[in-house]
DNA sequence: GCAGATCTATCTATCACATGGCAGATAGGC
DNA sequence: GCCTATCTGCCATGTGATAGATAGATCTGC
């Protein structure tokens, strides 16, 4: 069961990560919550910033398989555009968390660049995700779908915090309804 | 000079609170900064709470003083509105660092309350200032000022924080190019 | 006007606690 | 007998906080 162990400590350090950021991670919580000791942690992830380094790649990972998920199930790149702020909207519906990209502007000066780096990786899968549907759906010409996907991902991220530093979904929905009537989001 | 001392002390925290946050706000370094020593902090700020709620209180109350010059020397609404960014661009501009108020939503949890309520005072003071000087400008109806004004706040703070995790500040004055593009910020 | 009391602002020294990390022992499977 | 995975025990560091001492200013009563 060694891989499920690893697998126990990654989940509970990612969910440990969404509420808490990286230096919020600790070692005897996550080894509290799967049921090991601290100490067991170091066999699997040598150090903090190799934990926080897979949990950061991890996270960006199954971001893009929930937005493949998002387009696969909606083929209209109008109706995947309009489903797009679901991923931040279910992080604040759990237990006010927020993504680790904003976490990152946070704690930007004591992240290890490796950690820093996959959490980039999270902003690419957006903006990459975005840019496309955009493409496709004719509201941007092509030479400035990036630019366009890039603003609604800081926008959207930027309601995100603002919700949660009132632990207020509503906000965050209210928030998103602005920006579509404003125009950056499709209608 | 007692009272020197005390600004002073403010002074640093403040910085460091701006590059930091509120749990990298340390009573050594702040001492070391001022050039006293940690222990004689808490004769003026009791508790690292304190501390916190005093930094809290001065932020909004400076950036009201920056919003109010910014109006004052452009009684166009419109201009006014053009300058807004500046108030995020400048703490980028200033050694990379954040607002308060994009920190707050990273570090909620550990927030004594008394910090949560200034912190928030500061989404305050900006909205209300979009606010007016949106219905000035007739960009929208008085009745949904505040959203948008909201919607601004959120999508300028969003941007700062994206802006930072990536250090390049460049990246800000582009996100808000996208923002006028798509209607958000008035043109 | 001045001595003694009190207040202000700082110091030194120390505490309790949490943290990341390491060394070495141990148990179980191959 | 070796490899995997875990344990116990420990350490150095950094943290906010407190107690108690001290030097200097200021006030008070005679």
């Amino acid at each position: 069961m060694s891989m499920s162990a690893k697998e126990a400590i990654l989940a509970a350090a990612k969910d440990a990560a969404k509420a808490y950021g990286y230096g919020g991670l600790n070692f005897r919580d996550i080894a509290a919550t799967v049921g090991i000791k601290a100490a067991s942690i170091h066999y699997h992830f040598p150090s903090k910033a190799d934990l926080g380094e897979a949990v950061a790649k991890r996270y960006w990972e199954d971001t893009a398989v929930e937005l493949e998920a998002i387009s696969a199930a909606s083929p209209d790149p109008m109706q995947a555009l309009h489903r797009y702020p679901e991923i931040f909207r279910t992080s604040l519906a759990n237990d006010n968390r927020i993504c680790l990209g904003s976490f990152m502007a946070a704690e930007y000066d004591e992240l290890p660049e490796a950690v820093r780096k996959e959490v980039q990786s999270f902003a690419d899968v957006n903006v990459a995700w975005l840019s496309k549907r955009l493409t496709e759906a004719s509201i941007v010409r092509a030479e400035n779908s990036e630019d366009r996907a890039r603003a609604i991902y800081a926008a959207v991220a930027g309601a995100q915090i603002v919700a949660r530093s009132r632990a207020d979904i509503a906000l965050f929905d209210q928030l998103i309804d602005s920006y579509r009537i404003a125009g950056l989001l499709p209608a």
